[in-house]
RNA sequence: GCCUGUGUAGCUCAGCGGUAGAGCACUUCCUUGGUAAGGAAGAGGUCCCGAGUUCAAGUCUCGGCACCGGCUCCA
């Protein structure tokens, strides 16, 4: 007998090689059904795998993400079986569980490709394997025996994996005639899963590698009911809706033209209105922070881009030089907008005492993005980044590094994106040469962030090989309507620009020292912000953020008076109104389609008049009766107070 | 840049070799002054661009461009 420990540290007795299925068939016939996999001793293993010594275990359900993901990696298993079956002569790369589903990447060689509509028969057959109920049958393997198995059967890549691999770890999952080489854990048998669907198909470098041979890699869910599934494909519907290319358009916030060209994103005056509003709010910020607005132009001499080195690194993947055609000069447009303020920096000699100098800038910025990388918003070729430089002494790092934080989470707090995650981007110690500046400098720089965020409280993952090419970054990253992450807030510590720019101040002990230089960004880019903040709301954006979020409607021109006195008295209270009295004959103008899109529509006439009243009609919602024009106000206002409220408590806490 | 897929009216889409379609939006008229409505009529399209096959091409083939989902990349 072996003793078995549970998470509550209960203990209980089990013959020796009992398994976690049966364990879980002693406790209850209801838990034996849900748990998928176990933890044992802190390793995630199959249900079936024998236990044969003093343990603690924890069962494993849907609920755990350690359970999911082995059902999904089943399910990857079973797709690749499929695909056997389907496509005699295919190869299979790997296939993981992913947050939500799974891939496999195989290579159908050069005579067959799967397509999209191929999908249902791909389905139909993993259901059709799932009837068959096959057991998933772990083996442990010589390394040689796997090679020569796989190696029979054509199975170039995974021969290239099991190369890698030391002789004894190596295992292997059987199920029907499909075996694949496999670190496990694995459900007990297929039957586990119910519902089936293959998601998309895409292109993927075997190992991410641009060089090697590109793999087709599908992907898919699975779920242990039909209902889950149903629920998750609605889900993924909802946030289609929340696309902010498709509320970009049907609010006219932002377009794209061809004859403009690819990814460079035109702002329409509402999109403008929102931006500008953002831009404001930043703005405001900065002034109590100390910065100092500069502005600069969009193009710069190409030496600017040698001596920061950027030439070297992307020259060649950017948008090519423009040429003066008499003077033979060389123009870049602008990909980032630091040289341009080391150089305002350099204009006069500064001293200890200047410093810390912030300069910011909404700089626009054009970069070459490969045109498969364009999105939306979120990734495109001209766009304008909320950028300031921090240029300061090496004591006044770590403060001028908490204080962006703080601009950052003011930000965050003030739109609720409350569900970010920090990312500390350092180099890849085995790449060192990807990048440029002395070891010292990186090292204080990279202690510099750690620093900061553990002063700051802030959870942060640590990324290697992320770091840009001179410098470690702290970045925020937030999440889309489906999941993606994308990049917003960043802040980097740079000890390499002012060197190659020469930068210095004089110090205390009146020798020439070197500043070190903070770039940042809150926003990221205002394209960038934007989407997320419109995937986040769905379109409908905080009061304080729209323009136009009330009409005022006379229900004739007798009215027009009154209608205009309501509109001066809520624009008093910072709400912004649109008055509809163009026309006498006003039941006609209202189908305007401007007007349609605003929330609240205000009807005035007779009664209203007489007793200081708005009669409100909210869109979608109808009527909400007659109102005094002060509570209407408050209303509104309610929603400005909540969020000034978060802003005033974070403040606070500083 | 690389692999799927898509490109038809302002928007959402149907049509898939034989005279360009629907709903919403738009214009005009009527109806209703408490209203984001109803009725009628109308306008709107190099069917992404370019070649090819065919008596005939939104429709089939090839090339390009743009967009979508990924991969690689992301100063």
């Amino acid at each position: 007998m072996i003793k078995i420990t549970f998470p509550d540290n209960s203990v209980r007795e089990y013959p020796e090689g009992v398994t976690s299925l049966e364990i879980a068939e002693s406790i209850s016939s209801r838990l034996a059904q849900e748990v998928l996999a176990a933890d044992v001793n802190g390793e995630t293993w199959d249900l079936c795998r024998p236990i044969n010594q003093a343990s603690s275990v924890k069962l494993l359900k849907w609920e755990d993400d350690e359970g999911k993901h082995t059902y999904w990696h089943s399910s990857a298993h079973l797709m690749a079986e499929a695909l056997q079956e389907l496509y005699p002569g295919v190869k299979f790369g790997i296939g993981p569980a992913i947050e939500n589903g799974f891939y496999y990447d195989v290579d159908p060689g050069e005579e067959q490709t799967i397509k999209e509509s191929d999908f249902p028969a791909i389905e139909a057959k993993m259901m059709e394997l799932i009837a068959r109920k096959e057991e998933i049958k772990r083996q442990n393997i010589v390394k040689n025996d796997a090679m020569k198995m796989f190696d029979e059967r054509g199975e170039v890549y995974k021969t290239e994996l099991i190369g890698e691999l030391e002789d004894g770890t190596i295992t292997t999952y059987t199920q029907g005639n499909f075996t694949d080489l496999c670190r496990g854990p694995h459900l007990p048998n297929t039957s586990y899963i119910k519902a089936v669907k293959i998601l998309s198909v895409a292109g993927a470098y075997w190992r991410g590698d641009e060089k090697r041979k590109q793999l087709v890699r599908l992907y898919g869910i699975t779920f242990p009911k039909k209902k889950m599934l149903d629920e998750y494909l609605t889900f993924l519907e909802e946030a289609k809706k929340r696309d902010h290319r498709k509320i970009g358009k049907e609010l006219e916030l932002f377009a794209f033209s061809q004859n403009v060209g690819a990814g460079l994103p035109l702002w329409l005056p509402r999109g403008t209105q929102l931006r500008l509003q953002l831009e404001d709010f930043l703005k405001r910020i900065q002034k109590k922070y100390g910065y100092q607005q500069v502005m600069t132009p969009h193009i710069g001499g190409k030496m600017l881009y040698v001596t920061s080195g950027h030439y070297e690194k992307y020259g060649k993947d950017s948008f090519q030089p423009i040429h003066t055609p008499q003077e033979g000069e060389e123009f870049l447009l602008k990909p980032m907008n630091c040289p341009h303020h080391c150089e305002i920096y350099k204009l006069i000699p500064r001293s200890y005492k200047d410093l810390p100098i912030r300069f910011a800038e909404f700089g626009t910025v054009y970069r070459y993005e490969q045109s498969g990388e364009l999105h939306g918003l979120t990734r495109v070729r001209g766009f304008t980044q909320d950028d300031a430089h921090l240029f300061c002494r090496p004591d006044q790092l770590k403060a001028e590094f908490l204080k962006v934080m703080d601009i950052i989470f003011i930000i965050f707090k003030a739109l609720d994106f409350e569900n970010f995650e920090a990312q500390i981007s350092l180099r890849d110690p085995d790449n060192k040469e990807k990048y440029i500046g002395s070891e010292e400098n990186w090292e204080k720089a990279e202690a510099a962030i750690i620093e900061a965020c553990r002063e700051a409280g802030l959870k942060a993952k640590i990324e290697l090989g992320e770091a840009a090419f001179y410098g470690p970054k702290l970045d925020f990253m937030v999440k889309d309507a489906i999941g993606r992450r994308w990049q917003l807030g960043t802040i980097q510590v740079d000890y390499g620009l002012p060197e190659r720019f020469g930068l210095e101040y004089t110090g205390e002990d009146n020798k020439k020292h070197r500043p070190v230089m903070i770039h940042r960004a809150p926003f990221g880019s205002m394209e960038r912000f934007v989407a997320v903040l419109i995937e986040h709301t769905g379109g409908k954006f905080p009061l304080w953020l729209t323009p136009d979020q009330v009409s005022v409607l006379p229900v004739s021109e007798k009215y027009n008076d009154y209608a205009w006195e309501v509109a001066r008295r809520l624009e008093e209270q910072d709400i912004r109104v649109i008055v509809d009295d163009r026309n006498e004959k006003v039941g006609r103008k209202i189908r305007d389609n401007e007007l349609k899109r605003i929330p609240y529509m205000l009807i005035v006439g007779e009664k209203e008049a007489e007793n200081n009243e708005v009669s409100v009609r909210k869109q979608g919602e109808g009527d909400k009766g007659f109102m005094k024009i002060a509570t209407f106000a408050a209303l509104l206002n309610d929603e400005v107070e909540e969020m000034m409220n978060r802003w005033q408590k974070n403040k606070e806490k500083q």
